[in-house]
DNA sequence: ATAGCTATCTTTAGTAT
DNA sequence: GATACTAAAGATAGCTA
């Protein structure tokens, strides 16, 4: 349509393909959004240019020409057609999901041997190996116990210290008091300030003897003693 | 275009509508194919009917109307989009890919605490029962290091056994030999199968004394010996 | 639903700005 | 490259079969 008739063939001039592709596109794009008007269809029109390579998407069905609606419309489509349209990045997925999978798998039959189950498979080689690690993790694990043990306990001497200090300290005011009997309530303040300073001294506090990273609870535990 | 001007806007009576859809379907489809081959783009066409739901496609950019056409500019699409895209396929694969990778990094976690690694931030509970796995891990091992010992070694005295039979065996057919040394060569092939049956049955045999499943390899090992 | 007809409307090729 | 014009080509609404 237009001033002569046009062979249904690549145009070979640039600036007439170009300005030939502009406006068809614009006219591609008015129908299809006409034909979803008209007929309340779910239509997508993605257009890509030979030369800038820039894509244009057109509309869904009684809405307008979102984004949104082209993902609809390719959804649907994937959905209606059978092929899987197993896209690159779906591949990259499954792969990952497989591989990981398998690292799952290996780290199970790892976990199993450690823990003594299904070892029969095992080459002497293998077992011997097992054996070791095992005998290894043994040590160390019991190494760390008994460094938990001697945290806990340099720490249980302190406590008991700051405590002895403590008490030392409400044995002395107490005498001091004995004297003071007489005295009215303003003393009585000053004498439950220091007592209250000393006790909070004695709160746990974290210690850096070692590296015992686990932290205890709040509330003291005597299992280690 | 047609008989009378047309309101862009939805046809009311189905019969009409149905019509135009049919008819502005094929126009626009034409228009697309006609836009890639002049224009030497790469174009995508879905359209859904609103009532038989069916989907139609069109050509990509200098080829014919395939299905693969539609899924590489959808493909193309996706990639330049920035939009991810994930549609629920997808999304099922990054969540499962999600469980995996926490599920291997729980394994692996296990996996050090098991060898000894990382067991600072272990609690005092969690470190008496690793020590109890381990120990019960270890126990295993080595009961099985043993039994296969036993297997190996009951083995080898059967073998010995056999070895001796073989060898008693041959010592008869030499005193017998001796008696028909001036006999002819038919004899000494007699002589010679016996021997090669009385060597085969000392090959090894997968014993079921117990429960070895390693198969060891064919030459004999004597490590366990 | 499918196809043909055709008057009429829409798109657009070629052109110029 | 975008915009405007316009005559020709093309699409199609309403109709019929």
């Amino acid at each position: 349509m237009g001033r002569g008739k046009l062979e249904i063939k690549r145009i070979e001039n640039l600036t007439n393909r170009q300005t030939t592709f502009a406006k068809r596109k614009n006219g591609l794009m008015k129908k299809a959004k006409e034909l979803s008007i008209l007929c309340d269809a779910q239509v997508a029109l993605i257009v890509f240019s030979p030369t800038g390579k820039q894509f244009i998407e057109a509309h869904g069905n009684n809405a307008e020409c979102t984004i949104e609606s082209v993902r609809d419309v390719i959804e649907r489509y994937k959905q209606q057609s059978k092929e899987k349209l197993l896209d690159s990045e779906d591949e990259n997925l499954a792969n990952e999901l497989e591989k990981q999978k398998k690292q799952s798998a290996d780290l199970q039959t790892k976990l199993k041997h450690l823990t003594g189950q299904d070892i029969n498979l095992l080459s002497p080689d293998a077992l011997g190996d097992l054996e070791h690690i095992l005998q290894e993790a043994l040590t160390r694990v019991r190494q760390k116990k008994i460094q938990r043990w001697l945290s806990k306990k340099i720490e249980m001497e302190r406590r008991v210290a700051k405590l002895n200090e403590y008490k030392n300290a409400l044995n002395g005011m107490y005498s001091q008091a004995q004297g003071y009997q007489h005295y009215n309530h303003a003393h009585h303040g000053i004498m439950a300030a220091s007592v209250s300073a000393a006790y909070h001294r004695v709160q746990p506090y974290p210690g850096n003897l070692d590296d015992v990273c686990y932290q205890p609870q709040p509330n003291l535990q005597l299992r280690f003693l």
